[in-house]
Parts: C-alpha cells; sequence; structure tokens
DNA sequence: ACAATAGTGTCTCTTAGACAATATCGA
DNA sequence: TCGATATTGTCTAAGAGACACTATTGT
C-alpha cells in the first residue's frame, strides 16, 4: 500500500477593516516555496494525541497564536492536490479578534480579506471557502461570531460583527432581543465606550461559563 | 516521520422498526476479528480518487450498497483508537430505505438499533454518536430524511420518518405547509396508498431536479 | 442647542401550532 | 353506517421586523 501524506491545515480567521481576513504565511519549504499559504505542517504521530493537537501545535508554532476557538472543518484528499503525492489534509478553522494577531501573531504572519484569494498552493482556497461558508451558517444561529470580538465588546459592535459575518443587515430590536434570549453576556458594571460624540455604549463580556462554549439557537437570527 | 494508517469508516443508516438503525458487519481481519463494526477499510491511493470515493468503494464491497446520499461526518484520529498504530478514520454517513438493504445488501448484514449499540471496536461508538446527531441537526431544516423512504411515500408516511429521526411530533398542519414550501415533491398521478380500511393517501415522488440534492429551510421544521 | 448614536417601547406582519371540519376508504 | 385516517380550513399564539421615541454624549 502507498503511503499517504497526512497533514493538517487551519484557516484562522479574523475581522479586519469589516471584512472576513485569513492569515497566510510565506512557504519556507518546498513544494511551494516562497509562496502564501495556510498554516500547515505534517501530523506527527509521535507527539499529537490526534489531528486537533497537530492543528494546535501548527498554528502555535507557525504563528504564536493560540486560538480559544478551533473546530474541525473536513478533510480534503486526493493525488493531485500535493506534487508530493497522494494526501489528506484534515481541515481545521479558528476564529480570533484582530488584536490577538497583532500582539501575539508573529511578524511574517499577512492577512487577506477572503474575498482576494488568488493562487493559493494545494486546494488551500478550497479549505477558505469552506470554513467561510461554515462559519457564515453557524453564525446564524449561534454565539460563533463573539470569539471574532474581543474581551469586552459593546452590542452595537458585536451587531456589526455579525452584520459583516453574514454579510446582510440585521434588525437591531431582533437582534438584541436574540443575545438577550442566549443570556451568555453580562454588562461589565460602569464600563461604557467613551470618546465619540454620542450616547456611549454599555461593554458586555462573555459569562464565565461560555467562555470555551458555543449556545445556540434553535431559530435563526436573522431569517429574512 | 512515523506512519500513519489511513482508513474510512461508513456509518450508513436506515429506518427499521420505527427506529434508527445502523449497518454493521463481522470483521474478517484482526485486529478485532470477528467483532461487528462498521464497514471500513483502508484508503488505497493506487485507486481512489478521494476519501469519498474510498468510502464508497468501501461501502459497496463490503456491503453490496451504493447509497445516493454520503456525507463526510469527520475525521477521527490517534494513537489509541486502532491497536496497530497511530491512525486516521475519515468517517462516512450514508441514509438508505430500509428495502435497499434487504435487496442489495450482502446476507452477512446486520442491523442494529443505534441506541442499542455495544461493545463496538475503534471509536465506532463515537462515530455512529456523531452520525446519528448529524442526521438529526440537518432534518431539522432539510429534506435529508427523504432519503431515508423509498421511491414513492405518502405525506404521513415521510412526517412519521422526520418524527422518528427527530424523536419528537410534528404538527400536521406546520409539517405539511413546510414540505410544500420546500416543493420538492410532486404527487405521482392517480397513485394511492389503498388496503387499509380508512381514506388513501396520495403517494409522492422526489422531483427529479431534486433526486440527488437536498433542500435546506432557512427556519425550523420544529422549534420546539 | 445640535448632531449622532445608544437603548427601549410598541405596533404590525409573518409563521407556527391548535382545533376542527370534511373526505374517502374497508368492514 | 361506522371507524379510521387523509386532507384542508381557520383561528390563535409567538416571534420577527418596522418605526419611532427617549437617553446621553461631544461639539
Amino acid at each position: 500500500m502507498t503511503d499517504i501524506i497526512c497533514t493538517v491545515d487551519i484557516a484562522l480567521l479574523t475581522l479586519k477593516d469589516a471584512s472576513l481576513h485569513v492569515v497566510l504565511l510565506k512557504r519556507e519549504n518546498d513544494p511551494f516555496r516562497g509562496v502564501l499559504a495556510l498554516p500547515g505542517g505534517y501530523v506527527h504521530a509521535e507527539e499529537d494525541a490526534d489531528t486537533r493537537d497537530a492543528a494546535v501545535r501548527t498554528l502555535r508554532t507557525k504563528t504564536g497564536i493560540v486560538s480559544p476557538y478551533l473546530e474541525q472543518l473536513a478533510t480534503f484528499s486526493g493525488p493531485g492536490r500535493d506534487p508530493r503525492g497522494w494526501s489528506i489534509s484534515i481541515g481545521y478553522f479558528a476564529l480570533v479578534p484582530e488584536a490577538v494577531i497583532n500582539q501575539a501573531g508573529h511578524p511574517q504572519v499577512e492577512l487577506l480579506a477572503v474575498g482576494r484569494l488568488k493562487g493559493l498552493p494545494f486546494d488551500h482556497q478550497q479549505i477558505v471557502e469552506a470554513a467561510v461558508s461554515r462559519v457564515r451558517n453557524k453564525s446564524s444561529y449561534s454565539s460563533l461570531p463573539v470569539y471574532l470580538c474581543g474581551d469586552a465588546f459593546t452590542l452595537p459592535r458585536l451587531q456589526s460583527v455579525y452584520e459583516t459575518v453574514l454579510g446582510e443587515p440585521i434588525n437591531k430590536v431582533s437582534f438584541r432581543r436574540k443575545i438577550d434570549e442566549l443570556a451568555i453576556l453580562e454588562p461589565i458594571a460602569g464600563a461604557l465606550e467613551t470618546g465619540r460624540s454620542n450616547r456611549p455604549a454599555q461593554l458586555y463580556r462573555l459569562k464565565r461559563q461560555y467562555r470555551d462554549q458555543l449556545s445556540l439557537t434553535d431559530r435563526a437570527l436573522n431569517a429574512r
């Protein structure tokens, strides 16, 4: 039986300039040396407990980032996707606020808008598209976009994040009702976002028990 | 780099006696020779175009069944799940009417209720649970359960299938409204399900263009 | 005071569920 | 005709969106 190449690739997504961006790195080795690509690497049977572990390790090693949210996306495979031979890549995606990338990310990390990718090696374009599609879909009935915000954020900011991810405006009253129903946020006592010439907005944070756990709704946020 | 074992496993689900069952086979080889397990096998780099291809081939070879619906589920991995060593299994799930198993399935195929599994080898229990969970969830906002029916079926039958999969009763009027909105079914002219001592039910079939394509709703079927 | 955005009350419209009336079969 | 289940009509309740009113800041 021919050997199969086993790798992981991670689509690390963030929000920058009000649009979804993905982290890319210049490849240090062949194939595609010097080309921008998703952070990825071999699964190390000697040290990884599973492929999620491989994804965490790869992300940390190559970008310096540890993402609180990391989800398995899908597995991509075939004889043609990697010039080295028949390969499998277990794709993962992660969401972080832009600040995390700026603060913890290695300097060579690049951010590209997901809509303007071109010439990505392997099937990385397809992986990014699958990740974006999953995030869009899941955002419509879950608290997923919260992971794109920092520790503290206002409701208008959160709504704007949802709108960017979903790609359509959301009714303000409905949005606040939904978020209220989810009951995952708590106001930070006395903390307001000041500085702009309007009424300041209340700052919120995720309740402790929801830090590492998605919250789902049974009805979609925006049913059009 | 240590070699990694690459396999596929398929959770082939069907409805029998008004409950979800999964197809199991007695393993012909070690490890776990003679034990009931999911149909599965190595990915063959020489002949498979990708892992989906490997799943189709494995399912056809081991059970005799070709399922119109086959979806990648998730990838399971680690050093402990297979006694032969660090392994990866790309899990798939498929849905077929019971009649397909009875007619096309190899004689050694066994059907077990998904709630009564025990002692499955590898992490097959976990794979089945993930498959059932995915099917439950997806059924609440899609036409997925149609694949558990035959070519022709009545609306009461389809509703009963949904109810079995979802595990809860559905409002009849709402159900019919949803199915009507989906617009994926067409009545078979003049075909009624007779034989019982009540008003006969109209037989329906999937419109041709939806034969190989799921149909999604934006609002869940049963929001309870 | 004014412009701007935050936060909230409330009305309307859409959709889901309850209930029941009618339809059509075999016995 | 009766019992059983299919099919359909319609009323009611719940949820989503529209609109607008009040609140609070900097200028």
